[in-house]
DNA sequence: CCTTTATATACGCCGTAATGTATATGCATG
DNA sequence: CATGCATATACATTACGGCGTATATAAAGG
């Protein structure tokens, strides 16, 4: 069985990456995806109930149709996860900044300390 | 072979995503990510080599160690592929990427005002 | 030198996940 | 009710990736 891939095993897959990019105009009905998706139907059902089920989309019926869309909290998910090596990265940018100064005063000023 | 693993494909992976955390204190070498990551040595070299190759870190030789650590080129990626999505949730979440990009220029041109 | 330590790689094994075919389910309509 | 369309799912196949063992390589140190 699969229950319940996390957000980055989910989006692992080119396929289904190209769901999520499709569904980025709104709501569309799993033929309209199979178009763009390069695999069967039958693939394609498979990978929105894999994107339903880690949060990705949800699903609503209008009659014989299941009209699937996006929803943000994977998303969010991602955004928080990335967050914490935006920080990491900048900080470092801002002590290589700090290096620089520290260097320049060190050069005016010898006793300085240099870590 | 491996050759080459996009973003999500490389981060798929929780072995990894436990090595890149680890990374996150600056440099380390191998066997000091061996003790955290809860596999063999010689897996953690083949995921070191991956992260390589998708350019989440590099390497710098020190006497008989390796010392790896984290490069952003990735998580730039992974930001800007997120970015697509973001009109998904608040504006308040568009506003702290501004601040962001303030805070960016400000650095590079640091006469700007800042709020 | 010989041994120890640090890391990388070849190899075989095994689990997982993606795919298509075939089929089931369910709505819609004549 | 019979037929057709939209979607889901069971099944078998196949490919890929992660793992450990064993081994290669190379630097340190006695």
């Amino acid at each position: 069985m699969m229950t319940q891939l996390d957000v980055f095993q989910t989006l692992a897959d080119p396929t289904r990456r190209s769901i999520v990019e499709a569904l980025q105009g709104g709501e569309r009905q799993v033929n309209d995806i199979v178009q763009v998706a390069g695999v069967h139907q039958s693939g394609v059902s498979r990978h929105l109930r894999i994107l339903q089920e880690a949060g990705f989309v949800s699903m609503r019926p209008d009659g014989q149709r299941r009209l699937y869309s996006l929803k943000p909290g994977p998303f969010q998910t991602l955004e928080t996860w990335l967050a914490q090596y935006r920080n990491l990265w900048e900080a470092r940018l801002d002590r290589f900044g700090d290096a620089l100064e520290e260097k320049r005063k060190a050069r005016n000023n010898p006793d300085t300390e240099q870590g």
